[in-house]
Formats: C-alpha cells, sequence, structure tokens
DNA sequence: TCTGGGGTCCTAGGACCC
DNA sequence: TCTGGGGTCCTAGGACCC
C-alpha cells in the first residue's frame, strides 16, 4: 500500500457500444448492443441508454432482444476498437512507462514510476487531462480511478463510471471498504459470494472478521489468503508491463449441434489451422495442444497432449486435435470445438516427426476441404477458407461498407436478398438509409474509418471532435426508432 | 433466459525420480 | 519386506475476468 494514490486505473466507458456510437452517427443517444447477433449469441456491451433496459453483459442476444427490442443490434468490429485502443493506450504511456494492459480498454498505469509528485492534486491532475486528452484523440470517455493499491484503483474507476474520476486518499479505505458486497472484490464471483453467504458472510467487513484461517479452509489456500488481504485493503502487487501470452486458443459455437462425426472432425481441422495462423503471427511455438468439447447439454471437456518439443507445425497440430478427439464421444451433439496450444516458446524446436507429418498434411487437407460441409458457425466470422466457390456474401448488421455512388455507410440491417444500408460517416451528420439486392455489385465491404479527424479541418479544441459544431441534421431524416428496421435474419 | 470467445490462475491426483 | 517424503511434470476441471 503505497503511502499516495500513485497507481492509476482507466476503464472506456461501455466501450464497444460507444465506438459503434462515435463511428455511426444515427446511433448517438440510442440504445446499441454489441454481440453475438446469431440465435446463441451473447451481449459483449450495452450502451447506456440500453443497459436502462436491463441489458447487461454475457446475457444472451435473445435475452436483451425481449427486453430492449428497439436497440441497434451489432456484430463487434475488432479493428476498430483495436484502432481505438491503440490511441488510448499511447496516451497512457505518455504518462509512465509503467503501463499494464487488461484488455483493449482498460489498464494500469504506475504514476510514480512515471515521476510525477506522489501528492494527490498532481494525481488528480494527471487523471483529469489524461481524461480529456482520451475525448479529444478518440471522442469517447473513460474513467479513472487514482488509489495506492491497484485493487483499490479498480474499484474507484468502477465508482467514478460513467465519465468520471475518483481518488482513494490511503488510509480511507478500510472504512470505504468494509460496507461492500463482498462480490466487489476481485476474484470473488459467482461461486465463491455463494460459499461465503452460506457461512454468513456477506460484506467485505464480514470477510475480514472472518480471519484468515477460515477463509482458507472454505476457499483454499491461495484463494483465501488473497481474499484476506484484499479485505484488508492490503494489495502489494506491482504494475507490471505487458507479459507474454502463455496459450492462445480459438473456438467456435454452432447455431446448431453437430452430430455428425466426419463433420466434427472437419471442423476440428479447421480450428487447428486457425490456431496455427495465430500462434504464427505472434512468432511462438507451443508444445501442449488441447481440444474443447462442449456437448449438447452445455457439458464442457479438455483433452491435452504434450508434445516432446514446441511446434507451430499444422501438420502436428492437426493430428494431435484429431488424435484427442478420437478419445471424446460426441454422439448426442457438439455444441462448441475449441483447439488451443499451451506452454508457448519463442522458437520452433525441429520436430522429429515433421518430415513425416508434412507428407500426411497434404492428404489431411483433401480429407478435410471435402469434410467441410454447408454450415455456418453461430457468429458466422468463422467461414471455411478452403471453400472455393464464391459463398453468398453476408452483410452483418453494423459492418462498413461502401457503395460506388453513395459512398461509405454500414450495413443497418439485411433479410429476403435485400440489405440495408445508412450512408454516414464518424464526423457526418445522421445519414439516410437506403436499400439494395444483397449481390448488389456496386456494394462492397469497407473499413472502419477513424472516429476523428477525417472530416473537414476538425477544430484543435477540448470539444469532442465527433460532435463537429457545424453540422446539421437533414430535417426530413428519420433518425428515430433506428431498430425496428433491423433484423439480423 | 439459456448461456461467446479469449484468456489467467489454482487445485488435485497420478506418474516418475531421487 | 514394508515403508518415506519431496519435487516436478502432466492432465483435467473449475473459477474468474473482460
Amino acid at each position: 500500500m503505497r503511502p499516495a494514490p500513485t497507481i492509476l486505473h482507466l476503464d472506456m466507458d461501455a466501450f464497444f457500444a460507444a465506438a459503434e456510437q462515435a463511428a455511426k452517427p444515427s446511433l448517438r443517444g440510442k440504445p446499441v448492443v454489441v454481440g453475438g447477433i446469431g440465435v446463441r449469441g451473447v451481449v459483449s456491451t450495452a450502451s447506456y441508454e440500453a443497459r436502462v433496459f436491463g441489458v447487461r453483459s454475457a446475457m444472451p442476444t435473445a435475452q436483451a432482444r425481449r427486453l430492449c427490442p428497439n436497440a441497434a443490434y451489432l456484430a463487434p468490429r475488432f479493428s476498430l476498437y483495436r484502432q481505438v485502443s491503440e490511441a488510448v493506450m499511447e496516451l497512457l504511456h505518455a504518462l509512465s512507462p509503467l503501463v499494464e494492459p487488461l484488455s483493449l480498454d482498460e489498464a494500469f498505469v504506475d504514476l510514480e514510476a512515471g515521476g510525477v509528485p506522489a501528492r494527490t492534486a498532481a494525481v488528480r491532475a494527471v487523471g483529469e487531462r489524461l481524461r480529456r486528452d482520451i475525448r479529444s484523440s478518440t471522442g469517447l470517455t473513460g474513467s479513472v480511478g487514482l488509489a495506492g493499491a491497484k485493487m483499490l484503483a479498480k474499484i474507484a474507476s468502477e465508482t467514478a463510471k460513467p465519465d468520471g474520476l475518483v481518488v482513494i486518499e490511503p488510509g480511507t479505505e478500510r472504512e470505504l471498504l468494509d460496507p461492500m458486497p463482498v462480490r466487489t472484490l476481485p476474484g470473488v464471483g459467482p461461486a465463491t459470494a455463494e460459499t461465503l453467504r452460506r457461512a454468513g458472510i456477506h460484506t467485505v467487513a464480514e470477510t475480514a472478521e472472518a480471519g484468515e484461517a477460515e477463509l482458507v479452509r472454505l476457499l483454499g489456500r491461495a484463494h483465501g489468503a488473497g481474499l484476506y488481504a484484499m479485505a484488508l485493503g492490503q494489495d502489494d502487487r506491482p504494475v507490471v508491463a505487458e507479459r507474454d501470452a502463455k496459450s492462445i486458443s480459438v473456438e467456435d459455437t454452432f447455431e446448431v449441434d453437430l452430430t455428425d462425426r466426419t463433420r466434427v472432425r472437419g471442423e476440428v481441422l479447421r480450428l487447428a489451422d486457425r490456431c496455427v495462423q495465430r500462434l504464427r503471427a505472434a512468432g511462438r511455438s507451443g508444445r501442449t495442444v488441447v481440444i474443447k468439447v462442449r456437448n449438447y447439454d452445455f457439458s464442457t471437456l479438455t483433452r491435452s497432449e504434450t508434445l516432446r518439443g514446441p511446434t507451430d507445425d499444422p501438420a502436428v497440430i492437426r493430428e494431435a486435435a484429431v488424435r484427442l478427439l478420437e478419445t471424446v464421444d460426441t454422439t448426442g451433439g457438439v455444441r462448441l470445438l475449441g483447439v488451443g496450444v499451451s506452454g508457448l516458446a519463442d522458437f520452433t524446436q525441429e520436430d522429429l516427426f515433421a518430415q513425416l507429418a508434412t507428407e500426411r498434411e497434404a492428404r489431411e487437407a483433401e480429407e478435410a476441404a471435402g469434410a467441410v460441409g454447408a454450415a455456418e458457425p453461430a457468429d458466422g466470422g468463422g467461414r471455411a477458407q478452403e471453400a472455393q466457390e464464391e459463398a453468398p456474401r453476408r452483410w452483418h448488421p453494423g459492418l462498413d461498407v461502401v457503395h460506388e455512388e453513395y459512398g461509405a455507410g454500414w450495413v443497418q440491417g439485411s433479410g429476403v436478398g435485400r440489405v440495408t444500408i445508412r450512408f454516414e460517416t464518424p464526423w457526418s451528420a445522421p445519414g439516410r438509409v437506403r436499400t439494395f439486392a444483397v449481390e448488389d455489385p456496386a456494394l462492397r465491404p469497407g473499413e472502419p474509418l477513424p472516429l476523428v479527424g477525417g472530416g473537414p479541418a476538425v477544430a484543435q479544441s477540448s470539444e469532442p471532435a465527433i460532435l463537429p459544431k457545424s453540422v446539421s441534421p437533414d430535417p426530413g431524416e428519420d433518425t428515430g426508432s433506428v431498430g425496428e428496421e433491423i433484423s439480423s435474419r
């Protein structure tokens, strides 16, 4: 616990949804839900307007649609979020060399290591300036927590949401934490909360009173001791700059459970190839191959195999994955399949069987190509790359498009051979809607546009750059019930 | 209501070695 | 002949986080 609140936690507000609203003027101020749009999708992020209706992260999208039928339901666009995230992380690195990203929209910063004076007034000023800089360079808002420990900084930013800043003065943490529910503490999820509830422990104060021995008895060595320290506000974990990944994995949930054994095998081969692509893109190789199978009843199992040395050879990983699959009973239906690699190394050890495996690879590839069926994964994102014939184009709600005549826009909805496009850009006024045939040759997929700076001469001021002062919405334009026209199928 | 995809860390048992 | 303890690796599952 530091004597001054020099640990900063930044958490962007409703990040994915806010990025979509910044990119799509017609969605500003309206309920927006980003997540899986298929029948088995779940919500990644709901805008604050959608949260009013009870929509939450991790909720099945089907349930969200019932709660808030008029929201815009959009598929995530990670290339956009990564772009914005990089801009934000750049601002953090300007504050200190010690930045620990937790996800695309969240990070710790050690301000002491950045030479910021260890005084409340100084760190508060840095936090407020950061919030202004984020707003002007991305058009989005973020909340900042400042405290003498990581856990407390995170609780502070949560308290500050949305669009705020909270400082927890060292010395005041106990009285702040004591009345809070145990679920507030990081690492306490539904299962731990239930175990504690059965022991009569509901608040942070009660957790501290229980004592370390009792918590260890209830929760195990590491978790019990860790929780006891947290409940006392004691947390000496340092901010550590980005660590190397320890595993890489890919998985797909299918819209309809897979029952055909050959199809299951084909999907595992596809997943193995995708996993290797990611592995190679990261310049890594791995020694342990793991497959994951979720059955029709949601029961989930994993099977793993450790090789003699690390590899990034697709044939070797394919073979291991298929070998593991052989040990699993899939009769009854498979809901999800996954392939992963752990035990990562930065080098590829020449594999004794590599030569042999490469020869086998050609045969396996042929078999796999033949095995890939017509059905798509539930998210629609993982197409079979082997498919040679031009598959029908998929226009997911939210995706960027460019039309030869009308320019840049995004897919608002599609169905029965038609696709509805709203023509607008991050720096334009709310745009007009037009409908086209799905196969219209004038229409092609586009790239996300930058949220700021793309328009004509954006003013250099602290004004949010996504809201140029000079725009006047087309008076005849209907920007009202966006959701009614949006249907993903 | 019916449950994504990408990760991390921890626990526990068995094999194996000294 | 019966009995040891500790350390490490592997496998499987579970909780948790965003």
